[in-house]
DNA sequence: CCGGGGCGAATGGTAGTACCATTAAAAGAG
DNA sequence: CTCTTTTAATGGTACTACCATTCGCCCCGG
């Protein structure tokens, strides 16, 4: 019945339809950030659409952020935005098969002149939190855990400090990305290398040495990249042995592999599930 | 069937679950760009849940940009990643309520650096691409349109040639979200100077002086900047009453616009939805 | 009067089924 | 062999039902 009604600009599906008013609630102001939303059942009510269509809209909005939803109490709209970007993340950088180097090597185009800006601007309490985190390192003997939480606050407080709040979200999902890389690919933290040069750039944004800061988190960063570098060496061959069992097993059934996870049995009358791979191209 | 088995790290719901399956999938390999998906009642017959709780999941991926869907045909996996950024970014664009000037900020700070690498590294078709851009917005007189989409050309084409993925993907994002603003602010793009910015940057590059393109680029988004500034200026009176508007309808009825659009009508027993702005705050 | 426990309603999560419009491949007609 | 028709499979939507969880209310006991 809603649909229906007023302009009516249907392309594609009720999907898109209702994503694109959800946008227009919350930049009309009419949802605002931490505020309760009505039921699924009463939405779809006053959508004028199912429950069964309202569904994934509201899956896509938790997915993403935006909202957050718990089972016998609702769904609130997110107070805070910084997780918006980090499951799209984590699927950009598994199609694009974006390596660790690559992020750090966007980090080290930006991270030193938003060190530079903290440098300058950085409040007390930023200060304080760094000190913090430099502390919670040194504590922290051998815990990789706890080792990473620190040092993602140490960068994210920068980041805040600099005030660009696009480069503060985006950086602490490229950070805490860069670190997942690293676990699974079981290469360690070295806690005196992050250590040394946080204290480093702590000390230049204390002295408000604004190029100062920026050298050292260049520092930082490029030490990074030749650790990277340097692991990913000693871990090489190690790939290329996964690699090579990867190609095996695609060699020794070509659908046999896809026909088992995903199980494409019977496509159509005929039999063309085989040779699909033409269609890989386009 | 196939969930109780193995080790059912059961955390979070059935979404979670299989949006972290397809993770899987993808990172193995199993999943290549372009292939085209078992349909959706074989996937969910193989992951073993019903098609209800597997349709969010694609619904995701869908407006994530990693697969896409047509009706009659089936699933495929996106070929190109480009896409996974865009709606979660507006969606950031609007929780944030980001402004095009701290986009155009953002830009500043990463492309005279991105037209630097590219001076260096731009290859014959990029600079081909350069030059048809600019001819292409000398063609379009008036054209906001072909204007818009050749400036987009421009400066893509200049990220890909700095070679840099993460970057190139995500300020092709953030110029569209700019120009999009600018046309909802019914701001015009000013032809003639894109144009003598765009011809400076590209002779730049064709003479493959890397700090020159850096400054050019720099000196046209701090323009860019300019116009934004000055043309805000202009609007803020309009934008001024509409927030006047939008504050005296709150007033009229204070839960009744709610209560028109999303439709907050009985909750629970008692009456408490008025005073829901109380947990605003958590 | 006050506090604790239980009851019940509402919520999101999952499942099953049915139907639709669209699409592409197979089958048929020329 | 080409063009048209048929047909089956696909994603899109809807309705229904049930579950476990959560929270507000009420009642009971202190």
């Amino acid at each position: 019945m809603a649909r229906k009604t007023s302009a009516d600009s249907d392309k594609g599906d009720l999907t898109d339809w209702l994503i694109l008013r959800f946008k227009q609630l919350i930049s009309e102001g009419t949802l605002m950030p931490g505020h309760k939303l009505p039921s699924e059942r009463e939405l779809s009510m006053h959508f004028g659409v199912s429950r069964t269509s309202l569904r994934p809209v509201m899956k896509v909005l938790k997915m993403m952020g935006v909202v957050s939803q718990r089972v016998g109490d609702g769904t609130y709209l997110s107070s805070d935005a910084s997780s918006v970007l980090s499951e799209p993340m984590e699927f950009l950088f598994l199609l694009d098969e974006t390596s660790s180097q690559e992020l750090v090597e966007a980090r080290l185009m930006v991270e030193p002149a938003l060190a530079a800006k903290a440098a300058q601007q950085a409040t007390a309490e930023h200060r304080l939190i760094l000190r913090q985190t430099i502390a919670e390192i040194e504590a922290a003997s051998d815990d990789q855990f706890r080792i990473i939480e620190a040092d993602l606050l140490f960068h994210r407080t920068i980041h805040q400090s600099a005030d660009n709040r696009l480069f503060s979200r985006l950086f602490q999902v490229i950070h805490r990305s860069m670190m997942n890389m690293m676990m699974l690919t079981s290469q360690m933290v070295d806690r005196d290398h992050t250590l040394a040069f946080h204290q480093a750039i702590y000390e230049a944004i204390e002295r408000r040495d604004a190029s100062e800061a920026a050298r050292r988190m260049r520092d930082h960063l490029v030490d990074a990249r030749a650790l990277l570098v340097q692991a990913n060496r000693a871990h090489a061959d190690e790939r290329l042995h996964e690699r090579i069992q990867s190609v095996s097993r695609e060699h020794t059934a070509k659908n046999g592999l896809r026909g088992k996870v995903l199980g494409t049995t019977s496509r159509r009358r005929g039999v063309k599930s085989a040779n699909t791979t033409k269609s890989q191209t386009r």
